[in-house]
DNA sequence: GCCAACGTTGGC
DNA sequence: GCCAACGTTGGC
């Protein structure tokens, strides 16, 4: 299967990629997804050993911080059956989960975050799912822009 | 902090 | 099953 390209949007004053560099292996569960859109692309698409950015929202610089791979597919987000956590969700049932999560390990830190602004301006990049919908925080990324989004760095 | 976009909820 | 109200996201 060809190896998927995504974009996965954080905020770096909760999650960022930074965050990521100092696990353990520099794995995490990216998990905490509660939108339906990206909960299905996350559930039926990601697969191991896709590629991912790593976009940071929210913040003083928005724009992609980086990169990481999927280390593990889509499996129940652990949160939601936890009454305790802010992702808890009291519909949500082991047999029924509602919500999914993966896991990730960074790959590279860009030197600077390739600012939003910076994106737009690029014309190859017009389509990208990042700026025809504003509220996606799992997206498909197309190889072509996979590579043109590198060159920027 | 404002506000637009858009998905979900819930009354009927 | 429609659709208005509501909540959340996210750039600025």
């Amino acid at each position: 299967m060809a190896r998927g390209y995504w974009l996965l949007k954080s905020e770096p004053d909760v999650y960022g990629i930074e965050h990521l560099a100092g696990e353990p292996k520099q794995t995490a569960r990216w998990d905490g997804i509660r939108n339906y859109q990206a909960r299905n692309f996350l559930r039926d698409q990601v697969h191991e050993g896709d590629r991912a950015f790593i976009y940071h929202s929210q913040c003083k610089t928005v724009g992609i911080a980086g990169t990481a791979r999927v280390v593990k597919a889509a499996y129940p987000d652990p949160a939601q059956f936890n009454p305790d956590s802010p992702y808890y969700d009291p519909k949500a049932t082991e047999d029924k989960p509602r919500w999914f999560a993966i896991d990730i390990a960074l790959d590279e830190v860009f030197d600077a975050v390739i600012p939003l602004k910076r994106i737009k301006q690029q014309a190859a990049l017009e389509d990208m799912v990042l700026l025809k919908q504003g509220r996606l925080s799992v997206q498909p990324v197309t190889p072509e822009e996979w590579k043109e989004i590198h060159r920027l760095r």
